[in-house]
DNA sequence: TTGACAACATACCCGGTAGTATGTTCATGT
DNA sequence: ACATGAACATACTACCGGGTATGTTGTCAA
């Protein structure tokens, strides 16, 4: 299996949100990670913009709609952070370990949107009520699987060089999902907090999910 | 910090609840799961039950309650499964290998309970709505702090004799749990699957979990 | 036998929320 | 100047779901 970009990735990444559509989308974004999906009400969103629904009704047809929103957005924000690594010349190891360090940064610096990136897939685990609904986070989900199978093609690709060694492709994948993704669970900023700070942080995610990956190469750039 | 069993733990694990609350519990656990907990309605568990609301509420004052039930249930469950594999003969790294293949497999077998006690945490970490509910949660999360720091100190001793290498111990602790718990979000029950399946998947998390500490050893028992 | 209570079922209330229907304001083209 | 439509605000409806108030039934002790 080759390692590429399918053209439909880069075809249904769309350009930056209007103005006032990103605002909202803040806003929105916010309030789900704040009370998640269900607990919170469009007047909620609305109050936090300092505004009414009929703004926001007047952007978005529903709230499904809006949140499917702010997931397509939080992905597209995703694969436009990913690229230049999985893109930039060196060996795959290399590739690896920048794809890594850039997602798990991504995850922190935009994580409003990644929680609910993070919801809509477990939404889309349980069953969604209608099946309008259904088919959107579907299509949003396939958005998120395509992202998946870039790393899963690069780990497969170490791995068949002996330079990570695990039993199962998918579940691998998975698990480094997941811990790379851990920070939208427990950190939060602090104030007085520099780049150099989150570099540290980002560092040992990527160090354990490497090293659970039976990575032995050094990580640090 | 010596390694040892606070005695307020064992203190506060209580006996196997009521039959018929059992009933209740396992019900309200499959459709919390199922829907999340916003989503999922006392006439839900109700129905599900083959039953009405009547019944839930005989036996819980609120929703609220009923969840806190089944949080400290699977709580309680896991305090069980764990305290064998913490209290037995052995060096600390086969405590810790021990303990770690013990928590994954509880997470298998009594998922529906622990994604409850996942929902739980991440309500805890919004705010909750009612200060009654928030002081039910934190008593709540106060229990499962312990299960964690109980982890912690095995894995802050085996980092001391040097068979663990890792920056910081709750960074470490927090991203060991999520990989342990992951199957929680992609393990689903297949047809015709043994015990010895889950344990070739139960293998592959913890020793991505203990690699990912650092750890040179053997893993498989 | 009966009183009392546990263990439910039934019927109802009511607050919150998604969605709609209808103003209102302002900018822009003609 | 005026029509038009975008970009909102306001007011309202309909429904769902948590919680309660009130039956109903069986059991068990005295």
């Amino acid at each position: 299996m080759a390692v590429g970009v399918p053209e439909s990735v880069a075809e249904s990444i769309e350009a930056a949100p209007s103005s006032t559509r990103r605002e909202i989308l803040d806003a929105a974004a916010h309030c789900f990670t704040a009370r998640g999906y269900a607990n919170t009400s469009i007047d909620d969103v609305a109050r936090s913009l300092g505004s009414t629904k009929g703004r926001i009704y007047h952007h978005y047809a529903s709230k499904a709609d809006l949140f499917a929103d702010v997931f397509k957005t939080g992905m597209d924000m995703n694969y436009q952070a990913i690229m230049p690594a999985f893109e930039a010349a060196g060996n795959v190891e290399e590739k690896l370990v920048r794809m890594a360090r850039t997602h798990t940064t991504q995850m922190i610096a935009t994580k409003p949107y990644q929680r609910a990136v993070w919801e809509g897939v477990e939404m889309h685990l349980r069953g969604s009520t209608t099946p309008e609904q259904r088919d959107t986070l579907t299509g949003l989900l396939a958005h998120r699987d395509r992202y998946s199978d870039i790393f899963k093609s690069v780990i497969s690709e170490c791995e068949k060089r002996g330079s990570l060694a695990f039993d199962n492709l998918s579940i691998a994948n998975q698990v480094m999902f997941i811990a790379l993704n851990s920070p939208l669970f427990w950190y939060s900023p602090r104030p007085g907090e520099n780049k150099s700070d989150i570099d540290k942080l980002v560092d040992q995610v990527v160090e354990f999910a490497l090293r659970g990956l039976g990575y032995k190469g050094e990580i640090k750039s």
